[in-house]
DNA sequence: TTTAAATATGTAATATGTGACATATAATAT
DNA sequence: ATATTATATGTCACATATTACATATTTAAA
């Protein structure tokens, strides 16, 4: 397959915000509920500036949007798609896992043929 | 959907691993090939030992596995399913770019209603 | 117009990632 | 042993991310 440098680099982009669960948190509350900051800050269990912070990155990339009432900001997943696909990734780690924790391959594999 | 914590860091730390181009292109040349260093560098147009190093953090992460034959460090992906969430973050990221609103979005977003 | 609530932004310390480059190791052949 | 090829590792400068915390901005109500 030939994909472009462009579409590679925001791939990319996407995956970074990807990775922190922070955002991740935020974006799987969001899955059943449109809802404000405070509601938000609430649920994850993170201080509000916080995820002020990780929302308008989350913004930023698409991954969300938002609507204004009064004082409160209201944000709601862009494509739930995204959440699909964070799905089909904790569904392989969790295959990857089967209890043990797996950071890093500690687990010595065959000794002759593998170093 | 309650996702635990361990999870979620495993999940974040495969998207980091995901949030480098090198590291995407590499992965996306061996959909078709198992390779060995070599063949990677002249493939993806990198220095060897960035291609090594690259190598090292996907091995690391499990996201391929490698063989030695003689001098040859043979390369191949460890889970296939791993590109096909990537061409879906490519699928995801092609429609960012070309502005056109996501497949399940069902308002497209108004300047007027934003800030 | 002062106050309070909701949210956003700025700053600074620390940590982590990146890329280029030099060099080390490992296997094999001469 | 020495040389050669394939691959891995270490280091350094640089950039970016993370987190806590303080403060600014916006809105509406009293």
């Amino acid at each position: 397959m030939k994909v472009s440098n462009a579409l590679l680099e925001e791939a990319a982009k996407i995956y970074k915000v990807l990775s922190n669960t922070n955002r991740i948190k935020i974006l799987y509350f969001l899955e059943d509920n449109e809802a404000d900051v405070s509601t938000i800050v609430n649920n994850v269990d993170l201080p509000q500036p916080m995820v002020s912070h990780q929302l308008a990155i989350l913004y930023r990339y698409q991954l969300v949007t938002r609507s204004k009432q009064g004082t409160h900001v209201f944000y709601c997943l862009d494509d739930p798609h995204i959440l699909e696909m964070v799905d089909a990734m904790l569904g392989h780690v969790s295959h990857e896992i089967k209890g043990e924790p797996h950071p890093y391959r500690k687990t010595v594999r065959v000794k002759k043929d593998e170093f």
